[in-house]
DNA sequence: CCGGATCCGAATCGATACTG
DNA sequence: CAGTATCGATTCGGATCCGG
């Protein structure tokens, strides 16, 4: 038996054999948006000792998690197997649970292009979502979420775009939303769309405000049961 | 921030938090089966430290994952709370991953009560259960699983029962399934019942035979993509 | 710059012993 | 029964270094 086995032969167990060790769902939130370099990896999760990274990237290689690819031009990419993809639905469930009991950020906490990608697939309300093209700025992160025909598809939108004429891949977005981590409350209906605006936790900086409440209706994390009313 | 935290402001960051650490899951996974003193998480997860279930507990507590709740008579059990609960549908998916990725047992790997009673709802079809009252065995384990209308229900039998007159709540089981860890093979669809039968994987000591397709239909984890082509 | 490997102090984990 | 205390073994975190 290995020397940090769990000892017990179940499902759970082996799954929490796979993804259990300290970042390695994290790597896999990050993969699950798309396929990444080392160093878009390192990006994306900040505070990961790069010996960390790659011991996790070898050991979800070993348990047919991820999968290493080289580049035809130059350098590789990790990327899930389709073993690893599936999972998806239950980090998207997990996202969910876990919304529930996010109180406010703690200083130094960042929110990243990858974390605010997945946080908007698992607050997408696929049954009540209103089609648009919304541009979403929350802290240094940019986005370009399309919703049509009840699907979602997110896009990273890089900082600093220089607008050399004609590159631009995308039409004009139905609204620009600037927000901070307050979002939270919006997305999970603490707050109304009015109120949010009211009280600066978001603005509409281009595109009629009214959109917010298309977002909002969009975007949703329902309270399920209770929260977590006792909290350290 | 924290010493341990991630940095990062996400709902997946947030719910491994809170059940990421070592054990944690599994902690969580044996409460799922019902409220347990401190002695019987011991005895389910055999070979976690005392230390380290005392602190996983408090953590637990913090997060408002688990509750203290002292017993009427004498002594005290942990249990879930809603919020705890609410993660029930991420468990039971997290073990039909994990399940596909399962080899044989590692020697020393054990199946305990509660692992085995989490497998089977993990396993549960209701849309083709067949409605049966089995009585399993596996290795030191066995429980009762009473399948009615598409709900299933699973109870655990002690060991050394003995026969004392008057005291048996359970009508006779329609069957007596006695098996080893390689069930797992009948449940991932690797072998048919009969050729389960055949090669001594399982056996049915008492009820008919047939019963026993029953028991893989009702119990059935498909493959559903690629389980893990390369294993190291 | 990319993709790591190496080194080392700090924190956590695991095993055992002990206690109210 | 329900933990706490102790201590060596591992792992993690932070920093630096290195080959392409």
């Amino acid at each position: 038996m290995a020397a940090r086995s769990y000892g017990q032969y179940c499902g759970v167990t082996t799954a929490v054999e796979l993804i259990g060790e300290r970042w390695a769902l994290l790597i896999v939130r990050d993969l699950l948006v798309g396929p990444r370099r080392y160093t878009d990896l390192r990006r994306g999760l900040p505070r990961i000792p790069t010996n960390i990274l790659s011991t996790r990237l070898k050991e979800l290689q070993e348990g047919g998690v991820v999968r290493r690819v080289p580049l035809s031009n130059c350098g590789l990419v990790y990327e899930l197997t389709p073993y690893g993809r599936s999972i998806e639905p239950i980090m998207l469930a997990l996202g969910r649970w876990g919304f529930q009991a996010m109180g406010d950020p703690e200083p130094g906490d960042v929110i990243t292009a990858d974390s605010l990608t997945m946080a908007l697939h698992t607050a997408f309300r696929a049954d009540r979502a209103v089609d648009a093209e919304y541009e979403l700025h929350v802290g240094d992160v940019a986005l370009r979420a399309s919703v049509r025909e009840g699907e979602l598809r997110v896009a990273q939108i890089a900082p600093p775009a220089p607008p050399v004429g004609g590159s631009l891949p995308d039409a004009e977005p139905d609204a620009v939303i600037v927000a901070g981590p307050g979002i939270r409350r919006l997305i999970g209906g603490e707050v109304t769309p009015a109120e949010a605006l009211a009280a600066d936790i978001v603005a509409v900086v281009r595109g009629e405000a009214s959109l917010l409440d298309s977002f909002a209706a969009t975007f949703h994390i329902a309270a399920s049961g209770v929260p977590s009313p006792e909290h350290e």
